[in-house]
DNA sequence: TTTCTTGCTACAATTACTGTAGCATCACGC
DNA sequence: GCGTGATGCTACAGTAATTGTAGCAAGAAA
Protein backbone atom coordinates (compact mmCIF):
# COMPACT_ATOMS: atom_id res chain seq x y z
CA UNK A 1 0.00 0.00 0.00
CA UNK A 2 1.86 2.87 0.88
CA UNK A 3 5.37 2.59 -0.42
CA UNK A 4 7.10 5.82 0.73
CA UNK A 5 6.57 7.63 4.03
CA UNK A 6 4.63 10.76 3.77
CA UNK A 7 3.53 10.38 0.22
CA UNK A 8 1.36 7.93 -1.83
CA UNK A 9 -2.09 6.47 -1.98
CA UNK A 10 -3.34 7.95 1.64
CA UNK A 11 -6.73 6.93 2.91
CA UNK A 12 -8.50 10.63 3.49
CA UNK A 13 -6.14 13.55 2.79
CA UNK A 14 -3.94 13.60 -0.68
CA UNK A 15 -2.48 16.72 0.25
CA UNK A 16 1.00 14.86 0.39
CA UNK A 17 1.21 16.51 4.29
CA UNK A 18 3.28 13.77 6.33
CA UNK A 19 0.89 14.00 9.42
CA UNK A 20 -1.84 13.52 7.64
CA UNK A 21 -0.55 10.24 6.29
CA UNK A 22 1.10 9.14 9.67
CA UNK A 23 -2.95 9.96 11.08
CA UNK A 24 -4.30 7.57 8.64
CA UNK A 25 -1.84 4.78 9.07
CA UNK A 26 -1.61 4.73 13.10
CA UNK A 27 -5.70 5.39 12.66
CA UNK A 28 -6.16 1.75 11.16
CA UNK A 29 -7.07 -0.75 13.27
CA UNK A 30 -4.34 -2.90 15.53
CA UNK A 31 -1.76 -0.59 14.25
CA UNK A 32 -0.94 2.03 17.67
CA UNK A 33 -1.41 -1.10 19.61
CA UNK A 34 0.80 -3.18 17.46
CA UNK A 35 3.49 -0.79 17.81
CA UNK A 36 3.12 -0.28 21.80
CA UNK A 37 2.93 -4.13 22.58
CA UNK A 38 6.52 -3.80 20.37
CA UNK A 39 7.62 -1.18 22.64
CA UNK A 40 10.34 -3.55 24.96
CA UNK A 41 11.07 -6.03 22.95
CA UNK A 42 11.01 -7.92 19.40
CA UNK A 43 8.43 -9.86 19.53
CA UNK A 44 7.33 -13.02 16.94
CA UNK A 45 4.05 -12.88 14.93
CA UNK A 46 2.47 -15.27 17.22
CA UNK A 47 3.69 -13.53 20.23
CA UNK A 48 2.46 -10.18 18.92
CA UNK A 49 -1.24 -11.88 18.24
CA UNK A 50 -1.24 -12.98 21.67
CA UNK A 51 -0.34 -9.68 23.08
CA UNK A 52 -3.13 -8.03 20.74
CA UNK A 53 -6.06 -10.46 21.97
CA UNK A 54 -6.04 -12.85 19.48
CA UNK A 55 -6.64 -10.79 16.89
CA UNK A 56 -7.23 -11.87 13.11
CA UNK A 57 -3.71 -12.69 11.75
CA UNK A 58 -5.16 -11.50 8.43
CA UNK A 59 -5.14 -7.52 9.94
CA UNK A 60 -2.34 -8.33 12.23
CA UNK A 61 -0.38 -9.42 8.38
CA UNK A 62 -1.47 -6.55 6.84
CA UNK A 63 -1.05 -3.81 9.40
CA UNK A 64 2.63 -5.30 10.14
CA UNK A 65 3.20 -4.85 6.12
CA UNK A 66 2.12 -1.32 5.82
CA UNK A 67 4.16 -0.51 8.86
CA UNK A 68 7.16 -2.24 7.40
CA UNK A 69 6.93 -0.29 4.52
CA UNK A 70 6.55 3.03 6.25
CA UNK A 71 9.83 1.75 8.31
CA UNK A 72 8.78 1.96 11.68
CA UNK A 73 8.76 -1.99 11.91
CA UNK A 74 11.26 -5.07 10.76
CA UNK A 75 11.44 -8.94 10.66
CA UNK A 76 14.61 -9.46 12.18
CA UNK A 77 16.69 -12.40 10.41
CA UNK A 78 16.04 -14.83 13.19
CA UNK A 79 12.37 -13.90 13.08
CA UNK A 80 10.20 -12.16 14.99
CA UNK A 81 9.24 -8.46 14.88
CA UNK A 82 10.78 -5.33 16.21
CA UNK A 83 11.05 -1.27 15.80
CA UNK A 84 13.65 -0.13 13.48
CA UNK A 85 15.35 2.80 14.88
CA UNK A 86 12.63 4.98 12.99
CA UNK A 87 9.97 2.83 14.71
CA UNK A 88 11.89 3.98 18.16
CA UNK A 89 12.02 7.26 17.48
CA UNK A 90 7.70 7.29 17.20
CA UNK A 91 7.20 5.09 20.04
CA UNK A 92 9.23 8.18 22.13
CA UNK A 93 6.60 10.73 21.00
CA UNK A 94 3.49 8.73 21.66
CA UNK A 95 5.02 6.77 25.12
CA UNK A 96 3.72 9.88 27.20
CA UNK A 97 0.00 8.53 26.03
CA UNK A 98 0.55 5.64 29.12
CA UNK A 99 0.54 8.39 31.83
CA UNK A 100 -2.25 10.08 30.12
CA UNK A 101 -4.50 7.54 30.14
CA UNK A 102 -3.78 7.04 33.82
CA UNK A 103 -5.18 10.81 34.27
CA UNK A 104 -7.67 9.63 31.95
CA UNK A 105 -9.00 6.73 34.20
CA UNK A 106 -8.76 8.97 37.58
CA UNK A 107 -11.40 11.48 35.20
CA UNK B 1 -19.96 3.02 23.53
CA UNK B 2 -17.75 3.97 25.47
CA UNK B 3 -18.92 5.45 28.67
CA UNK B 4 -16.52 5.90 31.34
CA UNK B 5 -12.73 6.05 30.93
CA UNK B 6 -10.90 3.19 31.09
CA UNK B 7 -13.57 0.71 31.13
CA UNK B 8 -16.57 -0.48 29.29
CA UNK B 9 -16.90 -2.87 26.21
CA UNK B 10 -13.81 -1.63 23.98
CA UNK B 11 -12.52 -3.81 21.23
CA UNK B 12 -9.37 -5.70 22.39
CA UNK B 13 -8.31 -5.87 25.29
CA UNK B 14 -10.92 -5.85 28.43
CA UNK B 15 -8.11 -6.44 30.93
CA UNK B 16 -9.12 -2.55 32.06
CA UNK B 17 -5.86 -1.19 31.50
CA UNK B 18 -6.64 2.61 30.42
CA UNK B 19 -3.76 2.41 28.10
CA UNK B 20 -5.70 -0.29 25.63
CA UNK B 21 -9.08 1.50 25.79
CA UNK B 22 -7.19 4.48 24.91
CA UNK B 23 -5.57 2.45 22.15
CA UNK B 24 -8.56 1.09 20.78
CA UNK B 25 -10.44 4.73 20.79
CA UNK B 26 -8.09 6.41 19.18
CA UNK B 27 -7.07 3.35 16.51
CA UNK B 28 -10.72 4.07 15.46
CA UNK B 29 -10.96 5.53 12.39
CA UNK B 30 -10.54 9.79 12.04
CA UNK B 31 -10.18 9.67 15.76
CA UNK B 32 -6.83 10.66 15.67
CA UNK B 33 -7.69 13.25 12.74
CA UNK B 34 -10.44 14.82 14.76
CA UNK B 35 -8.08 15.31 17.55
CA UNK B 36 -5.38 16.64 15.29
CA UNK B 37 -8.22 19.12 13.78
CA UNK B 38 -9.52 20.35 16.82
CA UNK B 39 -6.01 21.28 18.43
CA UNK B 40 -6.08 25.08 17.58
CA UNK B 41 -9.80 25.99 17.66
CA UNK B 42 -13.53 24.39 18.03
CA UNK B 43 -14.70 23.40 14.57
CA UNK B 44 -18.69 23.54 13.69
CA UNK B 45 -19.36 19.97 12.72
CA UNK B 46 -19.30 20.60 8.75
CA UNK B 47 -16.38 22.70 9.13
CA UNK B 48 -14.70 19.79 10.74
CA UNK B 49 -15.94 17.43 8.19
CA UNK B 50 -14.32 19.95 5.25
CA UNK B 51 -11.36 19.44 7.54
CA UNK B 52 -11.15 16.11 7.21
CA UNK B 53 -11.86 15.45 3.76
CA UNK B 54 -15.72 15.48 3.50
CA UNK B 55 -14.98 12.45 5.45
CA UNK B 56 -18.55 10.52 5.54
CA UNK B 57 -20.88 12.50 8.27
CA UNK B 58 -21.89 9.14 9.40
CA UNK B 59 -18.67 8.39 10.88
CA UNK B 60 -17.69 11.75 12.25
CA UNK B 61 -20.62 11.52 14.41
CA UNK B 62 -19.85 8.35 15.70
CA UNK B 63 -16.29 9.60 16.66
CA UNK B 64 -17.55 12.79 18.22
CA UNK B 65 -19.92 11.05 20.60
CA UNK B 66 -17.15 8.33 21.30
CA UNK B 67 -14.79 11.43 22.13
CA UNK B 68 -17.61 13.20 23.77
CA UNK B 69 -17.94 10.48 26.33
CA UNK B 70 -14.52 9.71 26.31
CA UNK B 71 -14.49 13.53 27.98
CA UNK B 72 -11.62 14.77 25.01
CA UNK B 73 -14.26 16.67 22.95
CA UNK B 74 -17.50 18.57 23.93
CA UNK B 75 -20.12 21.07 21.96
CA UNK B 76 -19.61 24.33 22.87
CA UNK B 77 -22.96 26.18 23.57
CA UNK B 78 -22.86 28.46 20.43
CA UNK B 79 -22.36 25.45 18.41
CA UNK B 80 -19.11 23.93 17.33
CA UNK B 81 -16.13 21.48 18.97
CA UNK B 82 -13.99 21.60 20.67
CA UNK B 83 -11.36 20.20 22.71
CA UNK B 84 -12.09 19.88 27.17
CA UNK B 85 -9.53 20.27 29.15
CA UNK B 86 -8.58 17.03 29.19
CA UNK B 87 -9.03 16.37 25.17
CA UNK B 88 -5.98 19.51 25.29
CA UNK B 89 -4.01 17.02 27.97
CA UNK B 90 -4.39 14.62 25.27
CA UNK B 91 -3.34 16.82 22.62
CA UNK B 92 -0.03 17.64 24.23
CA UNK B 93 1.14 14.05 24.08
CA UNK B 94 1.03 13.67 20.51
CA UNK B 95 1.49 16.99 19.54
CA UNK B 96 5.24 15.45 18.89
CA UNK B 97 3.78 13.68 16.00
CA UNK B 98 4.01 16.67 14.15
CA UNK B 99 7.53 17.21 14.41
CA UNK B 100 8.20 13.01 14.23
CA UNK B 101 5.76 13.14 10.81
CA UNK B 102 8.55 15.79 9.70
CA UNK B 103 11.44 13.20 10.22
CA UNK B 104 10.17 10.34 8.54
CA UNK B 105 9.31 11.96 5.49
CA UNK B 106 12.89 12.61 4.98
CA UNK B 107 13.37 9.21 5.39
C1' DT C 1 -41.73 33.01 5.23
C1' DT C 2 -37.94 32.24 2.82
C1' DT C 3 -33.17 31.26 3.35
C1' DC C 4 -29.33 30.29 5.71
C1' DT C 5 -26.57 27.27 9.01
C1' DT C 6 -26.41 24.29 12.71
C1' DG C 7 -26.07 19.19 14.60
C1' DC C 8 -27.50 14.99 13.23
C1' DT C 9 -29.76 10.71 10.93
C1' DA C 10 -31.19 7.01 7.15
C1' DC C 11 -29.77 3.68 4.29
C1' DA C 12 -27.87 0.95 0.59
C1' DA C 13 -23.26 -0.05 -1.26
C1' DT C 14 -18.73 -0.95 -0.34
C1' DT C 15 -14.75 -1.95 2.30
C1' DA C 16 -12.44 -3.62 6.47
C1' DC C 17 -12.10 -6.92 9.92
C1' DT C 18 -12.94 -11.45 12.35
C1' DG C 19 -12.41 -16.34 13.24
C1' DT C 20 -11.01 -20.57 11.84
C1' DA C 21 -8.36 -23.38 9.31
C1' DG C 22 -4.38 -24.46 7.10
C1' DC C 23 0.07 -24.13 4.10
C1' DA C 24 5.25 -23.99 3.36
C1' DT C 25 9.52 -23.61 5.63
C1' DC C 26 12.92 -24.33 8.84
C1' DA C 27 15.12 -26.23 13.10
C1' DC C 28 15.24 -29.67 16.29
C1' DG C 29 15.42 -34.54 18.56
C1' DC C 30 15.86 -38.94 17.42
C1' DG D 1 15.35 -39.67 7.18
C1' DC D 2 10.92 -38.74 10.11
C1' DG D 3 8.11 -36.85 13.19
C1' DT D 4 7.34 -32.57 16.09
C1' DG D 5 6.89 -28.08 16.84
C1' DA D 6 7.65 -23.33 15.79
C1' DT D 7 7.95 -19.69 12.40
C1' DG D 8 5.77 -16.23 8.91
C1' DC D 9 1.94 -16.07 6.24
C1' DT D 10 -2.53 -16.99 3.43
C1' DA D 11 -7.68 -18.45 2.20
C1' DC D 12 -12.15 -17.57 2.81
C1' DA D 13 -16.86 -17.08 4.44
C1' DG D 14 -19.26 -14.37 7.79
C1' DT D 15 -19.77 -10.12 10.20
C1' DA D 16 -19.02 -5.46 11.42
C1' DA D 17 -17.43 -0.82 10.17
C1' DT D 18 -17.21 2.87 6.83
C1' DT D 19 -18.61 5.44 2.72
C1' DG D 20 -21.45 8.44 -0.08
C1' DT D 21 -25.59 10.62 -0.83
C1' DA D 22 -29.57 12.50 0.65
C1' DG D 23 -32.18 14.72 3.82
C1' DC D 24 -34.49 16.20 8.45
C1' DA D 25 -35.58 19.39 12.47
C1' DA D 26 -34.29 23.51 14.89
C1' DG D 27 -32.61 28.00 15.24
C1' DA D 28 -31.11 32.60 13.41
C1' DA D 29 -31.48 36.13 10.38
C1' DA D 30 -33.61 38.86 6.70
Amino acid sequence: MAKEAGESRVRGSRTGRPIMALLDLLGRRWSLRILWELRNEPLTSRALRAACDEASPTVLQARLTELREAGFVELGEGGGYGLTPLGRDLRGTFMPLHKFAERWKKS
